[in-house]
RNA sequence: GCGCCAGUAGCUCAGUUGGACAGAGCAUCAGCCUUCUAAGCUGAGGGCCACAGGUUCGAAUCCUGUCUGGCGUACCA
């Protein structure tokens, strides 16, 4: 809550004390409920600029403040020299009476102003199948998009893809080698560096279904076919994998249209017109010394292929020249010494940085009963994402994978995931959510009517007035996780939002309450069940009706 | 070596951008179901916030150094 009017009380009072500067000016709420219900430290700030003693300066402070007794109970100085507000019950009732109102709609915010997003997440070359460590990019992105869109950002979700190169072409040796090894010769040799895992096999044996021995013989037409038909594999099962997961993109933006429509060689000569590209040892050298950083990187090879450098630079060129307000990268941690590179030459190109985000996210480890499970995509004995969702469900991998703070390394425990109980975390959210229903449909059943406008200064326990404060931080809550890109500030709002749900519920009876009580009862469990659904949702896992 | 991220309860992690006695889940122990879903609730124990300095009214949070782990340090992406 922003509580406008405790800023303009104070703003008021601190003009009389001839303080202009009303920046300093915060609020925080106390962590200790004796310390009221918000709190400010301005006269301690203060206290240098108006050479006083911090608690004399509030308590003056608060002698020249007037307030409405109906909505503030009390303003208090309090040593070293805090400032501690307490609202009255009726304040926050009103409040509360005033957000319920939105229904469904509640918490959805217009911060965006429908500027417009790009979100760029996933990523992932059709080399392979996905495996965790992608699952935390797409969960992470696909929840950030949500989150934008619901505080009134205009968002497209871009998966950006290159289908070209090494990387292809190691693919489509490898699933070459497994064919000839499935066509009888066993020990055909494998690329060293190739793709050990299973896929590559099954690649190869649709490839036998399907063309029999057609492209047996190594000829780089048949590589490309073969290199072609595994690319489509690969970005199917990458595609369903997303699905499974919930998530989807806008556009799919395949690296070689750069290439193409000319704006890798734009972004080359505009480097060179600003004097920044020289030649040495035959490959071309971007100076990244003259933009102030340590060392020059190549971004022509001498073989005249382009670093990943250039391309990157110009995709990201060609999502500013596409107009978005706001550019998201989401990238694992192993790009955060690569990203740099960019920004520095987007700068240099006289292109406003400063739209471009980049949401780091440490790496994923994923643990069975304290043992380390490997995932790596190159000894073929990886967990897919795809194995994952179908052993756990798609609600536990996205809460699991987006219940903590991206700079944390996140440890995905395989056991705890499997539990179908009280122990895990995701069902905690759930279970609120099928509660209310459960007791929504009871009421129908016995033929109660909702008021939708009931009198809520019949709520008075501790558990109601807990649960009330915390739906009023809701749209806070969105706004700070919207600002900060971090999914784990929903998470935890919901569970904690869970808890007073339950301890309210234990406490108040809500169906057989007198008819004034249940009205106000039910709507204050109906509201809960609004944030509920609607966080869920923003999170992308399902608030089921019964459990 | 250098750069980035982290180090908080036995384990996994929060910690409102510097606030007032450091929180939650799991695990452990003790309670609560003839009443709207016990996938729930109540209570207990558990801490030198890696370590050492510094900045100030005030530090888990900011600065410096040390130690530990992860990632990076390409004419791979």
């Amino acid at each position: 809550m922003k509580h406008q009017i405790v800023i303009e009380i104070f703003s008021e009072g601190l003009k009389k004390l001839a303080v202009s500067d009303l920046s300093l000016l915060q609020f925080e709420t106390p962590n200790n409920p004796e310390h009221g219900d918000l709190s400010t430290n301005i006269a301690m700030k203060l206290a240098k600029q108006l050479k006083k003693k911090p608690l004399d300066i509030a308590n003056e402070l608060i002698q020249i403040l007037s307030f409405d007794s109906r909505q503030i109970h009390s303003i208090k100085a309090i040593n070293p020299g805090f400032i501690n507000i307490k609202f009255t019950k009726q304040y926050f009732l009103d409040c509360f009476k005033e957000l319920a109102q939105k229904g469904t709609e509640i918490g959805r915010l217009n911060i965006g102003k429908n500027k417009k997003v790009n979100i760029e997440f996933l990523s992932a070359n059709p080399t392979g199948l996905l495996h965790l460590g992608h699952g935390r990019n797409a969960a992470i992105g696909d929840t950030i998009a949500n989150i934008l869109q619901w505080c009134g950002y205009q968002v497209t979700r871009e998966y950006y893809f290159n289908n070209a190169g090494n990387q292809m072409n190691n693919l489509a040796k490898s699933i070459y080698a497994r064919h000839r090894q499935l066509l009888g010769e066993q020990d055909f040799p494998f690329p060293e560096d190739g793709y050990f895992g299973d896929y590559i096999k099954d690649i190869a044996q649709n490839i036998i279904e399907k063309h029999k021995d057609r492209f047996k013989e190594n000829t780089a037409e048949n590589l490309n076919e073969i290199r072609k038909i595994g690319e489509k594999y690969c970005f199917d099962k990458i595609i369903a994998t997303s699905k499974h997961l919930g998530v989807h993109h806008d556009v799919y933006f395949n690296e070689d249209s750069l290439y193409s429509s000319g704006e890798t060689q734009d972004t080359i000569k505009a480097l060179k017109e600003k004097g920044l590209i020289y030649e040495k040892d035959g490959a071309s050298w971007l100076s990244y010394t003259k933009l102030g950083m340590k060392e020059d990187r190549v971004i022509i090879k001498s073989s005249g292929e382009p670093t990943y450098r250039l391309p990157d630079i110009a995709y990201h060129l060609n999502k500013l020249k596409r107009g978005f307000d706001i550019i998201i990268d989401v990238l694992g941690s192993d790009h955060i010494a690569s990203a740099p590179d960019v920004i520095r030459a987007v700068e240099a190109l006289a292109y406003d940085s400063s739209k471009i985000k980049i949401l780091f996210y440490q790496f994923v480890t994923l643990t069975e009963a304290g043992e380390q499970v490997k995932m790596s995509k190159r000894s073929g004995k990886s967990y897919t994402l795809d194995e994952l969702l179908e052993e756990v469900g798609a609600d536990v991998v996205r809460f699991f994978l987006l219940m903590r703070a991206s700079t944390t390394h996140l440890e995905f425990d395989l056991a705890l995931a499997k539990e179908q109980s009280e122990k895990n975390p995701v069902f905690y959210l759930q279970y609120a959510h099928a509660r209310i229903c459960s007791i929504l449909a009871n009421a129908q059943e016995k033929g109660m009517e909702i008021d939708s406008k009931p009198d809520y200064s019949n709520l008075q326990t501790k558990e109601e007035l807990a649960l009330i404060k915390e739906i009023l931080n809701f749209e806070d809550k969105i706004e700070l996780a919207a600002s900060k890109l971090e999914t784990n500030i929903v998470t935890e709002y919901l569970r904690n939002l869970a808890a007073l749900f339950h301890q309210f519920y234990h406490n108040c009876r809500i169906i057989d309450a007198d008819a004034q009580l249940f009205q106000a009862r039910i709507n204050l469990a109906l509201t809960t069940k609004n944030i509920l659904f609607n966080g869920l949702k923003i999170l992308g896992i399902s608030a089921p009706e019964k459990m």
